[in-house]
DNA sequence: TTTTATATGTACGGCACCGCACGGATGGCC
DNA sequence: GGCCATCCGTGCGGTGCCGTACATATAAAA
């Protein structure tokens, strides 16, 4: 089955006024986002920014040991390449696609010229910086004070808002990269969630059996996130104004 | 002794032209910072903003069950209320005043006026706030992989960037609250800097003894927000374009 | 089908940090 | 000086996660 590809299946774009995207969507450029591919390197100049609408990406800090951890998610409701617009070119962390799929790219050049018009662009994208900037600060504090299993939970609810899916494709030892944890973490975590019924795992594919269990078993981390983005975006975007995030598929 | 205040004691406003400095300058009122003061709280609304010039200010997020922990400082370098310009108008966090000084406030409305006319206050605004994301971050992978001892260098490195003095007045309880971990676990980390001649402790004030000794036992999270918030704001601040942060003592 | 690579489950000692409890030290205040 | 609140040091058992090692299961390749 083939699907249509739309910029507006990202939800800063289908948030523009109209004028505002038609002046983009010429220059909107329609990019596979295979898994584990980096959009951009740690320190790296940035071409484009990226629009995901099915992908998506993870911002990760390395260590210079190796050691790395997840400090925000960015699907369908976001953009990646923030520093191009808030002025520092390069940042020093990590884009690398956790969940394969699409996105819509525009030039760096392209983008600083739209916003330095001042107009919606410039107000949608720093609003959705802040956002970001909750979901940052967020898992630091997660990352201090919760088990591993809770920021599973936080994790597997965050991946289930941006995609059109109960289904999370994703190894255990990728999502122990993510949350700077050991693998084994992982499974015993993961298998503490399945003996309750919440999820089901099989080689790289988790399935979400019950939500609302989830959601019971999480942290208030994932509330607070959600509950910020739908805050902070709910005036902007189209569409029912306390879901900005959450399950598209019915 | 008296000293003398003033708004340039602040190095964003420093580094603002003279055109736009004269604009904002009849609005800047100076404000006392004193310790444990909040300048706004989780979910509050703000009326100000703020730029320090001798008070450090902790951003911190406090969980519900009380455990809280720091994700970012700012001091003379910085300003505080992004959410203001960023659109949100409220932030998650709290932010409160770590070591007692002074700073200057202006007025949201003002400030948003100035913001809009998308000068370089915006521009100079902007990377402030990618510097801030990029503290953040590194936060949130040092509450990870690093130790308390490390975690506690770096706080120390930090607060001493933002003073003109070798001396940190806070207790270890709060600094324990800062980052997020059990005031004994502060006093060991301290005791072992102690022994080994780096600091010394006593009854609420840390005097640093050896810096570059606690330069070399820090991680890295310290030197890589360091060069970014010298990186960013090098081409903006006057002055030696290496040392944005930095003792400002002889 | 057999082989091979990859993914997941399990076990075990070690350690950093936690929660708790208490003793001792310091400095302000009467 | 003597009292008292505050701050710092220390000890102890508990636990969550780590590092390591190895066994098993599944899917892809030969």
């Amino acid at each position: 089955m083939i699907e249509a590809h739309r910029p507006t299946q990202n939800h800063l774009l289908a948030a523009l006024p109209q004028v505002e995207f038609g002046r983009l969507q010429p220059h909107l450029e329609l990019v596979p986002m295979p898994l584990g591919e980096a959009l951009y390197e740690s320190g790296g100049r940035l071409s484009h920014v990226y629009f995901p609408t099915t992908a998506i990406v993870s911002l990760l800090y390395v260590l210079a040991d190796g050691a790395s951890a997840e400090i925000a998610v960015v699907g369908n409701e976001g953009i990646l390449g923030i520093s191009l617009f808030m002025g520092g070119e390069t940042t020093p962390s990590r884009a690398v696609v956790q969940s394969a799929g699409h996105g819509y790219r525009l030039h760096a050049d392209f983008l600083k010229t739209e916003f330095s018009r001042s107009g919606p662009v410039l107000r949608l994208l720093l609003r959705y910086t802040q956002a970001l900037i909750t979901q940052m600060s967020q898992t630091a504090v997660c990352n201090r004070h919760h088990s591993i299993e809770q920021q599973l939970c936080r994790w597997l609810l965050l991946s289930l808002d941006r995609l059109s899916s109960d289904k999370v494709s994703m190894t255990q030892e990728l999502i122990a990269n993510m949350l700077g944890v050991r693998r084994e973490g992982v499974t015993e975590a993961a298998g503490q969630l399945q003996r309750r019924g919440l999820i089901r795992y099989s080689r790289g594919t988790i399935r979400v059996l019950d939500r609302p269990g989830l959601e019971k078993a999480v942290c208030e981390c994932y509330a607070v996130v959600k509950e910020e983005f739908d805050r902070l975006l709910a005036d902007i975007l189209p569409g029912d104004p306390h879901q900005v995030l959450g399950r598209s598929a019915s």
